[in-house]
DNA sequence: GCAAGGTCCGAAAACGTTTGCGTGTTGAAA
DNA sequence: TTTCAACACGCAAACGTTTTCGGACCTTGC
């Protein structure tokens, strides 16, 4: 076992000064030619690589970038994940993960770990326990020493930093619009309680849809669930007793489980129910019937996030702040649970 | 904007020495009462934290542990990840996440890069690219450094450290044990190529239990597919022109393929054609009908490897070197796709 | 009144880098 | 021979910690 070379032992081992090695591989023209070889061919002979930690503290910068996620075990995230990685390696920046679990408090603590010299900027989506609390007091915080935060797609106005997220009422309004197009006369919408702002956003969507085309507005058509664990049996008799033939529901998950009850009901998809999801994940793809559903875009939205941070801590310190907000276009994948 | 609390901000502030600070803040007994009480106060007060980075780099330790993974939108990895990070957590370590998107040169690069202080360990799954070449000497070179690696899932004999797999083999059987033991008299196998090692491993399973049941090996009856893009192809034909009625699929992907061909091809699952799958993921859960699968217990896996690494951090150094290969059992998950 | 011992604190080194500046050596010009 | 660039290199500080060691001052006991 061999430990990691270090600039200190080159220099004892060719009787030199650190700082004459250090010079000599960057190249410095104070060195002399002769020494600048023999210093490089050994440092390439023992595989020297400058220490990362070291560098950070000098620099005053670590060259990564922090994610917080509520989840990991999630299509969408995931594909957010490989967003941000990509433009992050492109341009020389590392990315360290870490998850929430949805926890307030869990949250906190790796933005707090993560705010101690272990990163430059955060991306993060919040937990669902903070947007319960409305307590933003540690983003802000970290935001006020200077530290640049994307949120994405679970973002909050009352924090100020750039952000990324979808047109998610305009993203309904398509699959509604689809639905209505291809014939639906009666449409439903199986969606969350309205304090996930997703869920409250869409139905906005489901709603203006609805209005522009001049379809009566029904409550009972709407259901709001707030358990997940016992979604599927309130979908089975939320459906049971509703004679409607299309339904947009929010999530993948939603809308399968809409296909399955139906199906036990005796009802045929699209046949007699058209159903479209939101997110484009690998439920949709493989379903039987695949299902057309509302793309997000998770992979451009983890890029998009990624250039914000990067350009803001690349940023002169004298540029003027400013926040945007990108919002990334969805799209309607057409497959088959619904009608052509 | 504030920047960042030091030490010597403190001590200049306070009008003490940095390292009466230090010390107070750390309660030592040789700090007078009334200064400690007054320090900590300050450092209370405004909210001192101390810089991990220049911790890491006084211990030689960062208390980080990296984790390498082919890709990540990919649902067995996202709990193994979850597994890691749920240990990592609790012994108070972070977990920063690289991809190789199944290539060796980016697998070779972040390795390197992580290698050089951001971590004190790694744990990882082989890229594809990497398998193939056949070329470790990345991982050895970091295991000579001194840097403990922990292989789960694609792992290989060449490197020595510890490991963490399931029993392909076994878990391959007990899924064509079900079939046979639920009335399964042709039984068919939907694997990869053979450099996959767990494609290869899961097959030999399926011949062993055919083996041991005095079924018949019909080479036919193996299908060996190397391009994922045409899976869906390959795997309807293969279908079309085989006669039988029990077929195991060496992932999620190829089940529900096969059973979406089947059912195009006016047979029905699992009437005519019993299928079992590997890894219990999304698709699984909600396909309908659900399918049968041999789970991996990614979240245990990770776990396991997380504690394996931090074993090794935390081993005096004067222990003797072991590497230990820990065996996650498989489980058979019965659902709709089989008879009962 | 003086040495011994306690109490409380500060100086400095170390971790591995980078970099501005100082210094010694060389060679050539005067 | 003297002088002065140009060249080649080393010193030291800095990033933010921790920790060992020693020092100043005060109290105590004789």
């Amino acid at each position: 076992m061999r430990p990691k070379l270090t600039l200190k032992q080159i220099a004892r081992e060719l009787d030199v000064s650190i700082s004459t090695v250090s010079k000599a591989l960057k190249d410095s023209p104070e060195i002399g030619e002769e020494t600048k070889q023999k210093i490089k061919a050994f440092a390439k002979l023992y595989n020297y690589k400058p220490n990362n930690i070291a560098l950070s503290l000098k620099n005053r910068k670590t060259r990564t970038i922090g994610i917080i996620i509520p989840e990991i075990v999630h299509y969408f995230f995931t594909t957010v994940i490989s967003g941000v990685e990509q433009v992050a390696n492109e341009k020389g920046y590392n990315v360290i993960v870490c998850l929430s679990n949805n926890s307030f408090d869990r949250e906190v603590l790796n933005l707090d770990l993560l705010a101690n010299g272990s990163t430059d900027g955060f991306i993060l989506s919040l937990a669902k326990e903070t947007m319960q609390k409305e307590d933003y007091h540690h983003l802000t915080e970290v935001i006020n020493q200077g530290m640049p935060v994307v949120l994405f797609d679970r973002v909050v106005e009352e924090v100020h930093c750039d952000k990324v997220i979808i047109d998610d009422i305009i993203g309904a309004k398509k699959a509604v619009e689809h639905l209505i197009e291809t014939g639906c006369k009666k449409i439903g919408i199986l969606t969350t309680v309205d304090y996930v702002s997703v869920g409250k956003l869409r139905t906005s969507g489901y709603i203006e849809a609805l209005e522009e085309n001049d379809y009566p507005l029904d409550e009972n058509l709407i259901l709001k669930i707030e358990d997940m664990e016992n979604s599927e049996k309130e979908i089975g008799e939320f459906l049971k007793t509703r004679d409607l033939d299309g339904l947009f529901a929010v999530n993948e998950q939603f809308a399968v489980s809409a296909i399955g009850a139906l199906r036990r009901q005796g009802r045929n998809v699209p046949e007699d129910v058209s159903v479209v999801g939101f997110t484009d994940g690998e439920l949709s793809k493989n379903f039987i019937p695949s299902l057309t559903t509302v793309s997000q875009h998770g992979t451009r939205m983890g890029a998009e996030a990624a250039r914000l941070l990067i350009d803001k801590l690349e940023r002169k310190p004298d540029e003027v702040e400013s926040y945007k907000t990108v919002i990334v276009e969805t799209s309607l994948v057409r497959r088959e649970s619904t009608k052509s």
